[in-house]
DNA sequence: GACTATAGGTGTACGGTGTACACTTGTCAA
DNA sequence: TTGACAAGTGTACACCGTACACCTATAGTC
């Protein structure tokens, strides 16, 4: 009975914790996930994860460094733009599946995956002639897009055209005064017949400054 | 005695509440923000909040709503590229100073204050003769990168030139195989010397995005 | 084969959190 | 004087992260 038990669960690893939080993170979101109901969906007590991770906080760390893996890195094969154009559409993807991880790419204790992807763009950029200075302004212009537009998309839930209005909407009612705000009206009613495409909205900024990027470059 | 007290104490109130509680989280940080610590700052039981504020999900509503109301709006006599500018810089010195409201700033039930500068800002962008599409255009651009680089900025640290470079060595030591991340050391060496300072580099990656805004407006 | 060291999982307990609910108390209107 | 009402209190509960002592199954050594 124990025997089989033991045989029928296969032993926990701290790349099974990761993993395992990482899903848990993805449908529950980072509000509700514990370390509590992490040992409950791995069939195991509480406890039984400190034997993987030394406690919460180091556990967050190596779960962003499983969404940095995610990222697809610059391929020196492509020419800077594209290579930069493709690496940012990757990082967006990958933070909508775990938009847990958006506020904390930059801000957790670095792993290998972190390492590599930083060093590749900064890379990236250096051999395709930008100066230092020309590359760490490059690099803080893009990262900072990437990223808020991530935070954006999250919050305003711009998913559809629809719910991009009716969010408009909603604020707008929230005092119910719509007509101090004519331009919220506005939006409320014109977005939603107006296409609006999250995706198509991040490569129009991100193709803007990728334009100015390469105008600083010959320069 | 009691009579002395109340004399002393002065009443609590819904603006005191949210006031006390900004005040707060500036010096303690979201993570260390409760309601109990709250309540001890204002010399009360934590529950006695409870009769101004519903629960601490609008508290937090609440105190999003004063740090938006600190924003300069886009004053009306600029031209659309100076006022734009203006409210952006604005914007991130308020961040700066309230860095626990960074990621809340669209995700929370939106307050008066919120309304007005949403509104403030697309009118500034509408009157200035960018089409309906094209102001939903500048206005996404611009916010993802007010907010995403407020993000850096306080996961970076990089407050100074110091400091930068020490982050990026702290992130290379972390593998103890500096030579496999050329990139990174090269940052670590040449970044505390390069008289790295955030609020250029801020202002720097702004003015590349409002060039291409021009150009779009023009056309 | 017996003995022991060790890694992995357990159970209990503590101090923290947000907040529901019932209570007192201080203030003002009638 | 009474009685309603707003403001502050006290107790209690469910949840959280995790320290610490314990058990137990396996692996290595003689």
């Amino acid at each position: 009975m124990s025997k089989q038990q033991i045989v029928t669960r296969k032993p926990l690893s701290r790349a099974r914790v990761l993993e395992a939080a990482v899903a848990l993170a993805d449908e529950a979101g980072l509000e509700a996930f514990s370390m509590r109901g992490l040992a409950q969906e791995l069939g195991v007590v509480p406890m039984a994860l400190y034997k993987h991770v030394a406690n919460k906080e180091e556990l967050l760390d190596g779960m962003v460094d499983i969404v940095f893996g995610e990222i697809e890195l610059p391929a020196g094969e492509l020419d800077w733009r594209a290579a930069m154009r493709r690496r940012a559409i990757s990082t967006r993807e990958v933070l909508r599946r775990h938009s847990w991880a958006i506020g904390m790419m930059e801000s957790r204790h670095p792993g290998p995956a972190n390492l590599a992807n930083h060093n590749a763009v900064m890379g990236c950029l250096r051999e395709a002639g930008f100066s230092f200075k020309g590359a760490v302004h490059a690099y803080s212009v893009q990262d900072a897009y990437i990223y808020g537009s991530a935070l954006q998309e999250r919050d305003l839930a711009f998913d559809t055209p629809d719910s991009a209005g009716k969010a408009a909407l909603r604020r707008a009612e929230t005092v119910g005064a719509l007509e101090n705000y004519p331009y919220l009206v506005e939006i409320a009613a014109k977005l939603p017949g107006s296409g609006y495409d999250s995706a198509v909205e991040f490569t129009w900024g991100l193709d803007l400054i990728l334009d100015g990027l390469e105008r600083l470059r010959r320069a």
